[in-house]
DNA sequence: GTCAAACCTTACCGAAAGGTACAATTAATT
DNA sequence: AATTAATTGTACCTTTCGGTAAGGTTTGAC
């Protein structure tokens, strides 16, 4: 089937590298200088490997969604955990990956959306951080219409509405750790927001 | 004194239009091409009244604090009014501003925060930012400690965290609002926040 | 060992960025 | 009217961007 020269570098280790990358600087401000000397390739490596700047963007998005996000999600649906300690420990893992400047990383999708406003961003990759985005609102009213302790609560209610509040929260705090304030202090405004939708 | 040929543009109808051009696509996004043509002049022209890209963008930015941002803060301390309805005006003003898509504006200081973060923004306008980012939190803890209801409320115990909180909810309907939501789906979260802190 | 396929390196392309030199244009002052 | 100082338009500079062409290099298959 296939022969020659055999690649030298991991594909997975280099988008992992790429998604750092992505992650600090955003779409545009990750330039493929930046990137490929990450990533420990050249350019021509990059391109033959991933096809060009966007998809290795979606790609990279891809596996921070399916690494990152999806880790926290899982911390809605826990068995034998309650409700308000399910969301307290989603929120408060949310807000520890924010706030963690171990690699002066701002929040990704944040940093990210804020492209899809001044239209920097091609096609494909404003589809993907768009569902992205948009899905804790999904799961929080999927949870909040489907999990018995929320019903009992009456969450299902207003589940729309409070799956709104509480990521509106997540976005709010994602801002603030992006100005540098401590995960200490959000605790706080976390507890608020619960109390205020009614989930005691 | 001063003779030659008269400037044939206003330069503060010029720098409103590069206020709305920094509106849109953030610092980096805004290119002298942009910036110029929406301007109604030259780049020679633009270099000779106000320096650079950069003071450009501080003096748009401070015109962006004094004619959208402080008109928001004095509703805070408007008399004759309750507290929570002072808040209610304050919040929901500021949501109408960030849904606002007349113009396909995005929030002026969460679009050019983000870039903060990728480093893009040169040392001056990112001190400007960072102080217009830090002045609500400021002004909501002055408010809490200061204000003879808040302190019935009780508010003022925790002025800091408080302040925190709708700082949070400020941040996060920025960010919903760039996401296309509509205001009415934010008021919602709005009184949430307000219940969440003690505000009846 | 030979061939061929895949890799890596170098060097380059056109476009667009921020910024500027220079000369033509204009209007107030004398 | 002549002078002079400021603004204006054109045309250009350097750098960096995303992307690629071409050729040398390494490995597998026969």
């Amino acid at each position: 089937m296939s022969s020659g020269r055999k690649k030298l570098f991991d594909e997975n280790t280099a988008l992992n590298a790429a998604m750092d990358v992505f992650w600090q600087k955003g779409y545009v401000g990750a330039s493929l200088t930046d990137l490929t000397k990450r990533m420990g390739i050249n350019k021509p490596s990059m391109y033959s490997a991933f096809g060009n700047k966007e998809a290795l963007f979606v790609k990279a998005t891809q596996c921070y969604i399916d690494t990152k996000m999806k880790p926290l999600i899982s911390l809605l649906f826990e068995e034998k955990v309650t409700l308000k300690q399910r969301l307290k420990n989603h929120m408060m893992s949310i807000v520890a990956m924010q706030c963690d400047t171990s690699d002066a990383k701002g929040c990704y999708l944040a940093l990210c959306q804020s492209e899809l406003v001044s239209g920097d961003i091609p096609e494909q990759a404003e589809q993907l951080l768009k569902e992205a985005d948009a899905m804790p609102i999904q799961v929080y009213t999927e949870l909040f219409n489907s999990d018995a302790e929320a019903i009992k609560l009456g969450l299902n209610n207003n589940a729309q509405a409070n799956a709104l509040s509480l990521y509106t929260i997540l976005k709010g705090t994602a801002s603030m750790a992006r100005s540098g304030i401590d995960k200490s202090e959000l605790e706080y405004s976390i507890d608020s927001i619960l109390v205020g939708i009614g989930v005691q």
